[in-house]
DNA sequence: ATCATGACGTACG
DNA sequence: TCGTACGCCATGA
């Protein structure tokens, strides 16, 4: 069992065609920083259905090298309904979606 | 144990 | 708005 769960568990619950920050994340589960999230979803079981191209940076663009998948992880979103800005920006304002603290 | 690295974020110029 | 510097801390050599 991964110390990682929480962090899985929360980008599992990323709704399709919304997208999540690294930060955002990170700030839901105190002890855990926004590298860390990056981390435990590249080390993250692919075996598990996890949304990892949900979750971007806080600028609204995409954190993996184009080459290490980040065409695919943009192709996945595109395929979802989000849209890209002219400068390869997501807008937040509209697709950044917040996850409750717990309840 | 130490060093370098990384799917980040904030501060500064 | 963009590039650089630094802090953060798990992981691997």
């Amino acid at each position: 069992m991964s110390r990682y769960q929480t962090i899985y568990s929360l980008v599992k619950s990323i709704p399709p065609g919304r997208v999540c920050t690294y930060g955002a994340i990170a700030a839901m589960l105190p002890g855990v920083t926004a590298r860390m999230v990056g981390y435990a979803l590249h080390a993250g079981p692919r075996e598990e259905e996890i949304p990892w191209w949900r979750v971007i940076n806080g600028r609204g663009t995409i954190s993996l090298p184009p080459h290490a998948g980040g065409e695919a992880q943009a192709a996945l979103l595109k395929n979802e309904g989000v849209t890209f800005a002219a400068n390869g920006r997501i807008d937040l304002e509209r697709y950044l979606w917040q996850p409750a603290a717990n309840h």
